[in-house]
DNA sequence: TAACATAGGGACAAAAAATATCCCGGGAGG
DNA sequence: CCTCCCGGGATATTTTTTGTCCCTATGTTA
C-alpha cells in the first residue's frame, strides 16, 4: 500500500489533497450527522460553496445522502472512510513523519492520526481509536491499567469495542486530582474503559493540592492504600499530556503558583509534574497517585495527545521519559518535526 | 491492491482518469521516444494543448524529460510506468470485466492489457509480454509448442526473455501457409520463439489452397510428415484470431471466393479456419497442419488477441472453442462484453 | 550552405469550470 | 404562530482550462 501511495503521489500529486479533503468532508460529516453545509463549513474552514460542490460530488459518488434534516454518510460512506483510513496515512506520509519521531526520541512505535486535533475535534475520536486498539493488541488478563484523565484520553474508552475476556483486568486512575468536569476526570475514563473491557476498576478520590497532614492521613485510609498500592504495580499507563499554563489554571493553581511555574519554563504537564521545554521537572503538584519515577518499572506507558499547539509539549515529555508507544496527530506530529529542525515534507 | 483502485474510484474517480491518462502518456512516450508533442497528440486521440499541460505536469514531477529532440521518459518515468501498469489494471476495472468473460465463456484464464491495439501499436507488446509470461508458468521441457502467424503473435517471442532448461521443447508452426510477410510468418515466429526459449524448432512449409494431388504429394514427404506428426501431438498451441475478410485477403483468395465466404457469414478466422458469428465453421483453406478437431486433445491452447474491431472475431471463435487462456487487450475486452449484451462499465 | 522539418514554448482569446453571494421555500421545534 | 436551519436554485465574478496561431532553435537533407 505504501508503494502505490507513494506512485499516485509521484504521477499525480493532485490527488492526494483531493483524497484528503473528501475524506475529511466525510468524516467530519459521520461524526455530526446529522449536519448542514453551513454548520460544516463552519467547523472545517472552508467556504460554503467550495464544500457544496463536494459535497454534491459525493452524493453523487453514492457515498453521502442528503436529507431535509442534513447531510449524513451512507453505509457505503461509512466503508469507505474505514478503508481510506490508513491509505490517507501514507498519502499524507504520516509513516515518515512517525518513523522520524520514533528515530529521534526512541520510541517503539508512534501512531499519528491524520488531522489537527487544534483545528478538528474528531480528530481525537482517531486518536482514541488507535490507543485502544494499540492497548488490546498487548493488553493481557490480569494486567493492572492506569489511566489520566483529559479531552483526549476521554476518548480512548470510547474507541474501544466491548470486549471479553479481560475479567481480571484492574482499571484505575493513575492520580488523583479533580477540579475537572467529570467526563474528563481520570476516574471516570478508568470507570468506562473498565466497562468496555468488560474488567473491574478502582477509583481515587485524592485532591490536588492538599497540606501534607491531610495528605498523609487520605492515604493512610486503607482503601486508598489499596488503590495506591494497584497503582504502583501498574502493568500498563496511558496517559494525556497538558500544556502547562492550561493545566495548571484547569487545576485551579494559584495565579501566583501559575506565575512561578511559568516563570521556570514549564511547557509540559502530565501526572500532575510539570517539565520545562528540555523535560527537567520544574514543579509537581502535590497528589497521590503514581510517581513518575516509577514510569521506567511500567511495562507499556502510552502517551496520546494530539494538536499542533500541544506539540511543544509533547517534545518536552518525550524528553524526560519515551514512551513506549506515542499516538499523537498529524498537526502535532509535523510540529514536533519542525521543533527537531527537520522539514516534515522532506 | 485492488481495494486501493476501487476506494480511489470510489472516492475520485476524476483522478482515477487522470492517472490513467497520465499513465497512458507516459507509456506512449516511452515507447516513441525521443518524440514531440505534435506527433504524439496525432498517435493519441488527444488536443495537442492538453497534451501539452499534461506533459508539462510529468516534465514538474520529473518524470518527463524535455529537451531539443522531442520527450523522453526519465528513469524514474521508467519505474513508474512499471510499477503503475498493474494498479492501472485494477483501476480501469479489468479484472472484473476479465472475471466477466471467464464466467461467460468458460475460459480458465483471461488476461487484458490495458489500452486498444487498434488505436496504439505498442499495446501489441504487452499482449505478447502476457502471452510469453502465461506460456512461461506451465512449460514443462519436452513439451511441442504449436503457433500460428499473424502481427499480434509476433509480439510473443519478442515478449519472453531468454530462458535455459527448455532444450527438449520443440516449437512448431502450427499450420503451413505463406503469402504474409515473413516476420509474421508462424515459422519465423517459431524459429524466435525457439531461439528465446533456448529450444529446437522445426518448420512447415506447405503452401495454402493446394490442390489434392499436390496437397497428397508434399505431405507424403518424409520431412514434412514428421513436422505433421508433432503438430498433431502439440501439447500447447498459442495462435492468434483474425477477422475473416481480412485474413482472406491477406491470404491471398480469389475475389470470388471471398465473396461467398462472406456471404456465409464469417467473420473470424483462425488456423486456416474460417467461423461465423456463432462460432460455426464456414470455411477450410487446404492447407496441411493443425487441424481443429485437434484443439479438444491439446493441454493448453492460448488465444492471442486484440483491437476492437477484432471482438466479433474473437467471440466466433469463443463460441467455437473455448481456448485455456485467452490474451486480449481492453478495446477488444470491452468490446466483448458489448457484444454479449453487458455494460462494461458495470 | 540553404531549405526544410520538427522540436519546444510564448501569447492571447474563447470556453468552461470553480467560486462567491444572495435568496427562496420547506420542515422542525419552540 | 414565528424562528432557525435545512437544501437548492440563480447569477455575477473570478480563475482555470482549452483552442489557435506564431516564433525561434536545432538537426537533417539536398
Amino acid at each position: 500500500m505504501e508503494e502505490i501511495a507513494n506512485l499516485l503521489k509521484k504521477i499525480a500529486p493532485e490527488m492526494a489533497h483531493v483524497v484528503e479533503q473528501r475524506f475529511e468532508i466525510l468524516k467530519n460529516i459521520y461524526y455530526n450527522q446529522p449536519i448542514g453545509r453551513r454548520a460544516l463549513s463552519a467547523i472545517m474552514s472552508l467556504s460554503e460553496r467550495s464544500l457544496r460542490t463536494e459535497v454534491k460530488r459525493l452524493e453523487e459518488l453514492g457515498l453521502l445522502e442528503i436529507e431535509p434534516k442534513g447531510m449524513r454518510v451512507s453505509r457505503e460512506g461509512e466503508a469507505v472512510i474505514n478503508c481510506l483510513e490508513n491509505f490517507v496515512y501514507f498519502m499524507k506520509g504520516l509513516n515518515f513523519i512517525a518513523d522520524r519521531i520514533k528515530e529521534r526520541f526512541g520510541c517503539e512505535e508512534v501512531i499519528i492520526a491524520p488531522g489537527d486535533s487544534d483545528v478538528d475535534e474528531t480528530v481525537k475520536n482517531l486518536m482514541g481509536k488507535e490507543a485502544a486498539s494499540y492497548l488490546r493488541s498487548f493488553l493481557k488478563n490480569g494486567d493492572i491499567v492506569a489511566v489520566t484523565g483529559g479531552t483526549t484520553m476521554a476518548q480512548v474508552p470510547k474507541g474501544m469495542p466491548k470486549l471479553e475476556g479481560f475479567e481480571d483486568v484492574v482499571v484505575v486512575a493513575a492520580r488523583g486530582g479533580l477540579g475537572e468536569k467529570v467526563e474528563i476526570q481520570a476516574n471516570t475514563i478508568a470507570a468506562e474503559l473498565a466497562e468496555r473491557l468488560g474488567a473491574r476498576y478502582r477509583l481515587l478520590y485524592v485532591p490536588d493540592n492538599l497540606g501534607p497532614e491531610a495528605m498523609e492521613s487520605i492515604t493512610s485510609e486503607p482503601r486508598i492504600r489499596e488503590v495506591l498500592s494497584l497503582i504502583k504495580n501498574a502493568d500498563v499507563v496511558i496517559h494525556g499530556i497538558g500544556r502547562a499554563e492550561e493545566m495548571a489554571r484547569r487545576r485551579g493553581l494559584d495565579e501566583s503558583i501559575i506565575e512561578e511555574i511559568l516563570k521556570k519554563g514549564a511547557v509540559a504537564e502530565a501526572f500532575g509534574y510539570y517539565f520545562d521545554s528540555e523535560g527537567r521537572v520544574v514543579f509537581t503538584t502535590t497528589s497521590a497517585g503514581l510517581s513518575i519515577a516509577d514510569l521506567k518499572n511500567v511495562r507499556k506507558v502510552i502517551s496520546v495527545a494530539g494538536g499542533a499547539k500541544k506539540a511543544p509539549a509533547i517534545r518536552a515529555f518525550l524528553k524526560y521519559h519515551c514512551p513506549t508507544a506515542l499516538i499523537t496527530d498529524e498537526g502535532a506530529a509535523r510540529k514536533l518535526i519542525e521543533l527537531e529542525g527537520g522539514n516534515p515534507d522532506e
